[in-house]
DNA sequence: TGTTAGCACTCACCTCTTTCGAGTGCTAAC
DNA sequence: GTTAGCACTCGAAAGAGGTGAGTGCTAACA
């Protein structure tokens, strides 16, 4: 059944009031707001309705009304205003990416603390997923004294070092450093399969005087540092907000809270897989029960027309959607523009 | 006026009981303690001395005693007794410690993860401040359309890079490379004045063909990014844990102090600059007023006969001050003694 | 002279009760 | 359909005792 007009506009009032205030809504609150010029008693009724469908609920029976989850999600579907950003969070914004930054981290960094900053909620992102960052350089540097550090930059900016206990002479790392370099840069990391590698151990057999294990040993922790070019890497900003909220003013609840937080993997599930450009999970529609009384927004962002990763927005159920999704939705775009242009510049070469 | 061994005892009895209730504790508790085979009625005119003397406190007329930063202070010059770390924590600590690493910044994160594990505070750590880390390589990286990668890697491990918006040609970049890289591998970062930078300035000039402003550009971030070799990095670990403590279970709190953890300079301020080996501040014994009802252990750990950074436990007053002592204590001597090896490896040669 | 039993006293904390008021639902009148 | 009015509900705040863990002091004892 669909919602009146003067029920919508009641809806809304009422998630509105809630969102400022975190307690729940009287009737007489809502007729004191001029807009619609109902009577209490009016509202009252109403409310009893929004009751009934399922978007309001009363805490106990002499109290205000506060939204159901399906409340949030009417609300967020349909009622919702869009929000203006204002002039200096553009400006802040425009400013804070201007800057231009080569390195892909740096770049989704700067977009969380942006998120944490203009929303003031706790943010999640994961990094670029490239699935074939192109190899620019790598390298066999002899630290001296039984090891070796394994270098290796993409074209995108990204450096990956890793150390290996083995001991090599400064020609023998130069030598193995061409052999390397020679075959696998311009590769991209995808490419880099089992095959390359054995290549590369014929190859190094036939031209460098290195023992067959050290070989093998270093063969592996090159293949193992290329690989984690692509791995996702996801950061946490701001966590400690979640502390200004009533709805964490139990310790027990916020530490659980930022224990959930400090776990990758629950992170990688939350919010590593793609889904619409912006998502909104409220409440229970979030698959881990620590988050049943929070809200997720999340937006992808893209190099060209593929996803390579996603910003996520963390607040209590009660959050200020309509900032967020604008605030989220500007920050992927601007994101979007900034590796667009990094991408086209390596594909162009 | 020193204090007997039996107001020593009873002391000691108290703020043992009290670290581990964080309830004031009364005579009878303590009487009931078998050791000192003593009635209440003693043991409340004992209290008594020693709230004269001001190592205790009452918070109400009819409550129990509390110990004062003076009867901390006391407990920790005089009456703490040796912890003994247990086969389990050793072999812990060991076994982490033991693989092998070569990035200073690994083993010092590793450090501040084995403390606060051990300990169940948050820890502090800063990153080795070495003040002249020898340089190993220093590269040069085309990126392509308008921006350039300087890498440098120094004998230690420490790898840092920085891109800079200009445009090069391969070509130019390997010269600009040999040059930088013949004049400053081998020197320490502390080596590299703004003469030499003048210096290759003059010489790069003869020998490749870049433009001047592009290349003093490069040579500035040059400059910057071995300056920021020696910069004091602070790593903050289980900040969350002070939601587990009474002390802050007032979220205001609790986010005040997760705030000032999030400081990075305030946290320099306060674990900074070396001092006793092991150092044990107690509440207002600290600068900061956000730290009245915490206690701060820190410890130095060296390279070789030089302190390089210190490790630091925060956690509520009532801390157990032997066990996070006796941790922090072995820690240091761990990394004291793999960074000596690693730095003896490097005089070596 | 140091120790202890005994006792009066204090005061935070708990529980129980009361009051208060913000909110409701229902009914009757407009 | 809207609204004024009223009885009702019930959580939260305020007040009133009661409880008990703690104290300090005194007097008696070894």
């Amino acid at each position: 059944m669909d919602l009146s007009q003067r029920k919508q506009k009641i809806l809304k009032a009422i998630i509105d009031e809630y969102i400022g205030t975190a307690e729940p809504v009287g009737s007489r609150a809502i007729s004191k707001k001029d807009d619609l010029g109902l009577s209490s008693a009016t509202i009252r009724n109403e409310m009893a309705d929004l009751e009934d469908m399922g978007y309001l609920i009363q805490p106990h029976t002499s109290a205000g009304r506060i939204p159901t989850d399906s409340g949030y999600r009417f609300y967020v579907d349909s009622l919702i205003e869009r929000y203006k950003m204002s002039v200096e969070a553009l400006e802040k914004l425009n400013m804070i990416m201007a800057e231009r930054v080569n390195h892909l981290e740096l770049i989704i960094k700067k977009a969380s603390l942006i998120a944490s900053t203009l929303t003031e909620y706790t943010t999640v992102v994961t990094s670029p997923k490239l699935n074939g960052s192109v190899i620019k350089k790598l390298e066999l540097i002899n630290l001296g004294h039984g090891s070796v550090m394994i270098l290796v930059v993409t074209k995108t900016g990204i450096v990956k070092n890793q150390s290996v206990a083995v001991t090599l002479s400064d020609k023998q790392a130069s030598e193995l450093t061409k052999i390397i370099s020679d075959r696998v840069s311009g590769l991209s990391s995808d490419e880099l399969t089992f095959d390359v590698i054995k290549d590369i151990e014929k190859t190094a057999k036939k031209k460098a005087d290195i023992p067959p294990k050290v070989l093998i040993n270093i063969l592996n922790f090159v293949y193992e540092t290329i690989d984690s070019l692509d791995e996702t890497e996801i950061y946490v900003n701001n966590a400690k907000s979640i502390l200004s909220y009533p709805e964490f003013s139990d310790t027990k609840k916020a530490r659980e809270m930022l224990e959930f937080l400090d776990n990758k993997e629950n992170l990688v599930k939350l919010i590593g897989t793609p889904k619409d450009n912006v998502d909104v999970k409220i409440g229970t529609e979030n698959e881990f029960t620590e988050l049943e009384n929070s809200s997720l927004v999340t937006v992808n962002y893209k190099v060209g027309d593929k996803v390579v990763g996603r910003i996520g927005v963390i607040g209590p159920k009660r959050m200020n959607y309509a900032k967020v999704i604008a605030s989220l939705d500007c920050i992927s775009n601007q994101v979007d523009k900034i590796l667009g242009e990094m991408y086209r510049e390596e594909s162009e070469e």
